[in-house]
Formats: structure tokens, C-alpha cells, sequence
RNA sequence: GGGCGAUUAGCUCAGCUGGUUCAGAGCACCUGCCUUACAAGCAGGGGGUCACUGGUUCGAACCCAGUAUCGCCCACCA
């Protein structure tokens, strides 16, 4: 059989994850095993792949195969999000380069385009995924705005305006002019901007006198209803009870006193525009303003900007200032650094707004989800983001949950008078009729009275229940697979989005499962590029994942992607990542050629060095599959891959086969050949949740084992049971080899040229034949003429007779260097014994050990002297 | 403005409750090798005042205080 010295994974992986889907073995049902589950953070139903959707699946992947190989019920579910705001704005933006534009067309009729564009764009980041090689139930595929989860948002909705936690209020909101649509506070991102500080003066009623407010926002000034002072500030005594005038408006408005007022800030005269800005809302109510709202819905101005009216209002705020200057209002204007709000999906400047929305009240219910975080009922990964989570919870604000937008769950209120009351909310419209009659006691009311609420839910309030409603635990609580799959285990995502998804999950778990919906969070990093920048579309500065993968493999791309992946710590990708991922597929590649090309004699038996190596690398994989475990368990994805790399390249490949390799051309003889498939069939195990395809490959064919079969159920080592002697033997050899190897080297010594070690003692004998195999040595204990040079290994001293001319004044040196270091280090341990503090202050243990260690010194001297006096005798 | 975290080799990171696994790993780098599994490789090698300054201690990369730099989260001072 000829198998390429390269491997080749492109025909391979489609391979393998074909045959995997038609043995439909991704798919889960329940039966008696314990489960163990996790849902994908569904992407955009019309996103693509990048790079951060990689790393994240990449990862729970790892973590499903693995749980799939220890026999457990592995189910991950995929599904996809319908992205309210951010789908819609795709949709706007298609319809208008064909001249279209949304307010041309009903809701109906641009649901239809919104599901058209759906239908052709989503599914793509599926087929990525598959060639990721994600092992995702395809069967259990769910999407936000299907009819399952469709209901279960309408329900949840329902029940929370019924338990009194939703409500309907008119409250200062933020707005996106862009989208025309409010956001929630976790969608504003606050950016800081150079602006201008605007002292204006305001003339004073029936006075000639004015006073002086400072604004980074002039063109407010039309909205302005009062001008506030602090009480106690003597320095305005005077303005009590006068009224001023707005400049341009001409309005008269109140001077009011208010403690909010800063007296060290600005002039200590505040402008009051309770349409506009919160604090001054709350002032105005405590005060009773007038409220004016200057301000449309796409952020120009209305008729209460008089001329400015139609304008937008960054246009209006230049144009004011020159106004206002050419009127001699405008005192000065300063720089001024200032944080403005922007819109997390449109980028647009956030306007804060006096709106009619509707809210979900946190507090009562964001309280289990705190503490279930607190006492690590819920495990962050790490740990550090646990401050972060507590920090806001505990400061949770109410939820604006309405979006002026029509992609998306309607809100379930259906209105049917003009009055504040005047609506029910209800699962339906045959329901909200009913309730409609009871609350208006008008018998006579009909369907087409009612006028159901036109705004859309937050993306989030249908996310929030994703946990839940994969496996409809909404609609219906008792059904098995939601008592059999929830709650999940882990959940893998990205800290941006703790608050957005997170913790609104783990709220809706205790609130509508009475559980929590998963045990682990563990939170990835960002995918950055070599500067640092995040990786993004806009930038251009991301690799397009599946041409990484046709490059490298898939399976290099994993290990490339996890190999400096600290959960929470932040990615620096680079290209040469997946290189040595694919550099690592090869060696696994070459190591299966070389198994594969040995022909075996049936009447050999094993020699020493092979029996040697057997025994050693069975302790060696115990002990590392218990490193492996452990580190797994604490989601230290990262250090277990390089304990597995380190296992499979340096022990196995570089010791172990190099150990039990027969000589070219020769057989091997059947116990070892046995022996050696085992092991490596062990670890391809181990292997398998990082490099899925190549595993696979390799497992059918190093024994002829048909297609219908699968290593993903094979059993996951429990490891960890070792002999620590076996172990330490075979470093020794290890060490040994290396020493040999290096002498070589230094006095330019062919590798194939037979070298003899005198020894003294027997200790190691035991591993004498490894050495020999591996550093082509012969050991003798006879002391020979002519010259010898010392070789010394783990206090083990060895001589190297050499015929030939020798350089014995470079060997002087080399041992006079290591006896200056010894006796340096011999003179710090004695000056830390002689010190009576030490010997009395620290544990017995580590004097113990102190005291050894100079044992150690003083024994390894001597033999470097003997050395010494051996080298120059000969 | 408030909080959290980080700073260890050229890069990315380990380093647990102070003490022999204490200065580590992988990559990169340097040297020598196309040695019939693998040059996507093999053998060997160099490289760090553990950010800085003090303190606690018999003993500090690790604990404490301060300084500097970076990052993240939260935030309604015009």
C-alpha cells in the first residue's frame, strides 16, 4: 500500500463528516446515559463564518466530543438567531439599492422580503460549520422566530406582564435615529469624543441683567423649560423666582432651584431640557417642567426648532452657534472631552428620548441569577469576570424591551381605546378579544376593533429563552427532552456578550425553569490580528476561516486556534498557528506510515529495549492522560492540547518508536507490533476531540477496520495510574541518550559509529539496552587504557574511552566550570543551614530537603574530582 | 468618575496554599544534518534583574503598600 509522505486533508475530511452524518451519529435522543449538552449561541441567521465563530466552536466541539467518548448522551444543538435590528438594517439596505424603500411597502410585504433574504442567506454558516468538522445534532436545528420559540417568546411575555413585570411607560428611552428605533442600555456603547463647551447667556426677565450655562449640546437650548441652580449657591441669590429667556425661542422659562445642580461645575447655571436628557427629566418631574420634545424620529428637527426644522441636529448645532454668536448670546466655546452614547448595531449617535415603551422590571428577578453566579452554582470561566457579572446585577437597570422594528416577535398587546389603559396582553387575538371585553365591559367589541401593538421585542427576550426553548420547555414544562437535556453543561461564548445573553439566560432560568439553564460558562476570548485589532469584516483584516481550512485542514486550524487560547484571555491569531497545527497532523501522518510499513515475523519475540519501552510509555500515557483529565476539567483547553502535542511528538514519536523500531528492512515481532498499534490507537483517542477528521482516517486504517464503524465512541482514558520508578528509569535513559548524543556531536563523532560507556555502579542497568538502541552504545563495566572522558547523568557517572588525541585541556575546563558553579551553590545551601533563624523558622520538611541538597552537592563534587584526577592520570 | 484584571524569554502563555519539578513550555531564533516515517523533519544550542520602588519574612515571581504602563467592564455631571 502506498501512502503519500504528506497528508492531504481536504478528501478526507469531507469523508469522514459525510459518513459521520449518514451514520447519524451526532444525533441525540434520550435513554439512560447521563447527557451531557450544550446549545450553540446562535449566530445570525445570515451571518458567515469568521474568526471568532471558530475558536468558539472549535471549542465546543473539544468539549462535546469528549463528553461523547466517555460514554456520556452528547448533544449540542444548532440553531440560528433572527437578529432583529441587525437582519432588519440588511434588509432595509438590499430593499433600498433596489429603490425601495421600507416606508413604500406594508409590514406584511417586507416580512416577505425579510423571509426571502433569510431563506437565501441563512444556512450558509451551517455548511462552514460542518466543514469545522462541528458534531452539532442537524436533527435538533432551531431558529428564534420559528413556531416553537415564536410561541414560547409570546408566552413568556404573557406571563410576565401577568406576574406584574413588564410594564408599559412613558420614560426617557435610547434612541437610534439611524434604525429609528429605541435600544436597550447594553446596546449603547459610550465613546469619547473631542467636543465644544458652549457658554451661552441667557437674558434675565424685565432685566438687562443675563446669566451664563454652559452646553455641549446648543441646540437644545429650543427644548430648554427651566434654568436650575443649586439652593445653596449665594452666588445666584439674586435669580430666585425670575424667569429668563431662551435665546432665539424667546421663551420665558423659570429659574429653579435643584441640589443636583453642581456649583463647581460649568457656571453653576444648569439648562433644563427634559425631553432630552435624563437628569433633566428627573428634574423636571421633581419641578413639574413643561417637557418639549425638538426632536424626530430620524434626528432632525421638528417645529419646535422653529427655522431650523428639518434639519439634522448636528447641522442645527453648528448653524446655532453662529446664530447665537451673531446675536451676542455666545460667550465663549471651549474643548471639551466628552462621552457621547453610540448605537451598538448602526454606529449612529444615541439620542436620549421621552418614549412610550415597554420595560421588564430587573430587580425581583435578576436576584437567583446573582446569587447562583455568587456561590458557583453557575461557574464563570475564569473566574475573574464573576466581579464584572456581580457588578452589574447588582445594578441592574429596567429592560426596554420594544424595537420600532417589524423583523421580529409583536409585541402581544393588542390596544383597543384611546386611553393609557386601554390595552390587554394576550397569547393571541381570540384571547386578547376575550380579556378586551372583560376590561372594557363592552360585550360588543370585535376583532377588528383591536389594534395590536406594531413594535417588535428585543432581539434578547427571545435569546434569553434559547437553553429553554431548544427543547420547547416554554409551551411545555413536563416534556421529556427538556426534563432529560436541561439544565445544559456548558456554554461557551464571548465575554461581550455577558450581560446582553448570559445573565438574561441565566434570569430566564430560574424564572421559567426553576434551574439553572448551564453549569460552565466558559467565555473565549477576541480573535485579534497581529496588531492587535480585533478581527472584523469592516477592517478586512480577518482570514476567511474556510480558506484556512482548504490551507491547513481543519484539524490544523483547531489546534491552531486553541493552542494559545486561554479562556477569557484575548487571541493574537496568526497564520503560523495553523501551520504548526498541520505541521502536527503530518507527524501524526508520518508516524502511521511508519507503523503501517512493518512487516511482522510470527516466530520473533520482543527484546529488551522494546520491552523496556512498552512498559515505560503504558506508565508514561497514565500519567499523562491524568494530567490531560485534570486539565480539561478545568477548562484549560489550551495546556491540555500541549500536554496531548507533547505525548504524541516527543514521548511517542521521538522516544517510544524510535525505541521499538526494527532496524530498516527488518520484521517486528508480534507483541510489539500489537502493542504499539494499541497505544497509538489510544492515543488517536485522545486526539480525536481536537483533530476529529485525521483521527478518524488514521483509526480506520492502521487495522482494516470498515466504515461503519467510528472512533468518536471509543473509550476516553481515565488515566492517571503510573509507577513513578518506571518513569524516572526511563528519564534516565532519556538523559542518558541525550548526553551521548551531544558528546557526539561536540567531538564530531558519527551517530554510526559505535561508542562504549564504562559504568561503575549497576543502578540503571535495568535501562542499559534502550541506550544502547538508541544512542548506538555498548556498556561495559571493564575500565579500558587510554582516554576517558566523564559523562554524568543524574549523579551517575559513566566514562567515554576515546583512542585518539583528545583536547584534556577542554575537558578541564568544562568540569572546573561545572565545580565553580557546585561550589557556589554548596556555599549558599551551607550559608543558609548555619543560619539559626532558617533552621529553627522554616518547616523540618524543608530544612530536610535543604540538608539534601547539600548531601547532593558535596557527593557530586567528589565525583567531579575523581573525574579531574582520572583525566589527568590517563 | 467608579470598579476589575494584567505586566515572567523575541512572540503567546504556565508557574496551586511563599521553600527542588523554580525560573518553565510551545513557537520563533542559532548551529549541524536530505540518517529509508516525517526538511511540514531530526540532533543540539543560546536567550529572562519575573514592570519599578519600598515593606513583611530565615526565605518573595508568588504576600502587603505605592509608582508606571496596558487592557476590560460600568457610568446621567451640563
Amino acid at each position: 500500500m502506498e501512502i503519500p509522505s504528506k497528508y492531504s486533508p481536504a478528501e478526507v475530511e469531507a469523508k469522514w463528516y459525510r459518513n459521520w452524518l449518514d451514520n447519524r451519529y451526532f444525533e441525540s435522543v434520550p435513554d439512560d446515559r447521563e447527557p451531557f449538552t450544550i446549545v450553540i449561541p446562535p449566530p445570525n441567521v445570515t451571518g458567515v463564518l469568521h474568526m471568532g465563530h471558530m475558536l468558539n466552536n472549535t471549542i465546543q466541539d473539544v468539549l462535546i466530543r469528549k463528553a461523547r467518548m466517555e460514554g456520556k448522551n452528547a448533544c449540542w444543538v444548532p440553531g440560528t438567531d433572527h437578529a432583529s435590528i441587525a437582519t432588519e438594517a440588511k434588509v432595509v439596505a438590499k430593499l433600498r439599492s433596489e429603490g425601495i424603500r421600507k416606508t413604500d411597502l406594508s409590514r406584511e410585504e417586507f416580512l416577505q422580503h425579510a423571509w426571502d433574504w433569510t431563506e437565501k442567506h441563512g444556512g450558509i454558516i451551517f455548511e462552514q460549520l460542518k466543514k469545522l468538522g462541528a458534531s452539532l445534532d442537524w436533527s435538533r436545528n432551531a431558529f428564534t422566530m420559528d413556531e416553537a420559540r415564536s410561541e414560547s417568546v409570546t408566552q413568556v411575555f404573557v406571563d410576565l406582564y401577568n406576574k406584574g413585570k413588564i410594564y408599559r411607560g412613558n420614560r426617557m428611552v435610547n434612541w437610534d435615529p439611524e434604525a429609528q428605533t429605541t435600544v436597550s442600555d447594553e446596546e449603547v456603547i459610550h465613546k469619547d469624543v473631542n467636543g465644544k463647551l458652549y457658554y451661552l447667556n441667557y437674558q434675565i426677565e424685565g432685566s438687562e441683567d443675563h446669566l451664563t450655562i454652559a452646553t455641549t449640546r446648543p441646540e437644545t437650548i429650543l427644548g430648554d423649560t427651566a434654568i436650575c441652580i443649586n439652593p445653596k449657591d449665594e452666588r445666584f441669590a439674586h435669580l430666585r423666582g425670575k424667569r429668563a429667556i431662551v435665546p432665539i425661542a424667546g421663551r420665558s422659562i423659570p429659574i429653579i432651584e435643584d441640589s443636583y445642580v453642581d456649583m463647581e461645575f460649568g457656571t453653576g447655571c444648569l439648562k433644563i431640557t427634559p425631553a432630552h436628557d435624563v437628569n433633566d427629566h428627573e428634574i423636571g418631574k421633581r419641578h413639574g417642567l413643561e417637557t418639549i420634545d425638538i426632536l424626530n424620529a430620524d434626528g432632525t428637527l421638528n417645529e419646535h426648532g422653529l427655522h431650523y426644522q428639518g434639519q439634522d441636529r448636528f447641522a442645527v448645532r453648528k448653524a446655532i452657534a453662529k446664530e447665537l454668536e451673531e446675536k451676542g448670546h455666545l460667550l465663549k466655546v471651549e474643548d471639551y472631552s466628552t462621552s457621547v452614547g453610540t448605537s451598538e448595531r448602526t454606529g449612529a449617535i444615541i439620542e436620549p428620548r421621552l418614549s412610550l415603551q415597554w420595560f421588564v422590571s430587573m430587580k425581583e428577578i435578576s436576584g437567583p441569577a446573582l446569587d447562583a453566579v455568587m456561590n458557583n452554582e453557575v461557574r464563570l470561566i475564569p473566574e475573574k469576570f464573576k466581579n464584572t457579572y456581580r457588578h452589574w446585577m447588582e445594578n441592574v437597570r429596567d429592560w426596554c424591551i420594544s424595537r420600532q422594528l417589524w423583523w421580529g416577535h409583536q409585541i402581544p398587546a393588542w390596544y383597543f381605546g384611546k386611553g393609557p389603559d386601554d390595552f390587554v396582553v394576550a397569547m393571541n387575538e381570540g384571547e386578547a378579544l376575550e380579556l378586551a371585553r372583560q376590561k372594557s365591559g363592552d360585550t360588543t367589541l370585535q376583532v377588528q376593533d383591536l389594534q395590536q401593538d406594531q413594535d417588535v421585542v428585543d432581539t434578547w427576550f427571545s435569546s434569553w429563552l434559547w437553553p429553554i426553548a431548544v427543547f420547547d420547555g416554554i409551551r411545555d414544562p413536563e416534556n421529556p427532552e427538556f426534563k432529560y437535556y436541561y439544565p445544559t453543561n456548558d456554554l461557551v461564548t464571548a465575554p461581550e456578550i455577558l450581560f446582553f445573553w448570559v445573565a438574561r439566560m441565566i434570569i430566564a432560568g430560574y424564572e421559567w425553569a426553576g434551574e439553572k439553564p448551564f453549569s460552565n460558562v466558559y467565555l473565549t476570548g477576541i480573535v485579534r490580528d497581529k496588531q492587535g485589532r480585533k478581527m472584523s469584516k469592516s477592517l478586512g483584516n480577518s482570514p476567511d476561516p474556510i480558506e484556512l481550512i482548504g490551507k491547513y485542514g481543519a484539524d490544523g486550524v483547531r489546534v491552531g486556534m486553541l493552542l494559545t487560547s486561554p479562556a477569557g484571555n484575548d487571541l493574537p491569531f496568526d497564520e503560523e498557528l495553523c501551520e504548526q497545527g498541520r505541521n502536527f497532523s503530518n507527524k501524526i501522518w508520518n508516524a502511521f506510515r511508519l507503523v503501517k510499513s512493518w512487516n511482522v515475523d510470527g516466530s520473533r519475540e520482543p527484546g529488551k529495549a522494546e520491552e523496556l519501552a512498552m512498559a515505560w510509555f503504558e506508565d508514561r500515557f497514565g500519567q499523562a492522560t491524568g494530567e490531560i483529565n485534570d486539565l480539561m476539567g478545568k477548562y484549560r483547553i489550551s495546556e491540555a492540547l500541549m500536554a496531548t502535542y507533547k505525548l504524541v511528538w516527543d514521548d511517542f514519536c521521538s522516544w517510544y518508536l524510535e525505541a521499538i523500531k526494527p532496524a530498516y528492512g527488518s520484521p517486528i515481532d508480534p507483541q510489539t507490533h500489537t502493542k504499539t498499534i494499541e497505544f497509538f490507537e489510544r492515543l488517536l483517542g485522545i486526539l480525536h476531540p481536537f483533530m476529529p477528521f485525521i483521527t478518524e482516517e488514521i483509526w480506520h486504517f492502521l487495522t482494516e477496520r470498515p466504515e461503519s464503524q467510528t472512533i468518536m465512541f471509543n473509550a476516553w482514558p481515565e488515566g492517571g495510574t503510573f509507577d513513578q520508578k518506571v518513569i524516572n528509569e526511563f528519564k534516565h535513559a532519556i538523559s542518558l541518550t541525550s548526553e551521548i548524543r551531544n558528546f557526539r556531536q561536540d567531538k564530531g563523532l558519527s551517530p554510526k559509529e559505535e561508542l562504549t560507556l564504562i559504568h561503575s555502579d549497576g543502578t540503571f542497568e535495568k535501562i542499559f539496552p534502550v541506550v544502547s538502541k538508541l544512542a548506538n552504545v555498548s556498556f561495559t563495566k571493564e575500565s579500558m587504557d587510554g582516554n576517558q572522558i566523564p559523562i554524568l547523568v543524574d549523579k551517575q557517572e559513566y566514562f567515554i574511552p576515546l583512542t585518539g588525541a583528545i583536547d584534556i585541556e577542554a575537558e578541564r575546563e568544562k568540569l572546573d566550570k561545572e565545580l565553580e558553579y557546585l561550589r557556589g551553590f554548596l556555599a549558599m545551601v551551607d550559608k543558609k543551614l548555619s543560619n539559626e533563624k532558617f533552621v529553627s523558622g522554616a518547616p523540618e520538611k524543608v530544612v530536610e530537603m535543604e540538608r539534601k541538597k547539600k548531601a547532593d552537592a558535596e557527593e557530586k563534587i567528589q565525583a567531579i574530582e575523581k573525574q579531574m584526577t582520572q583525566l589527568i592520570n590517563s
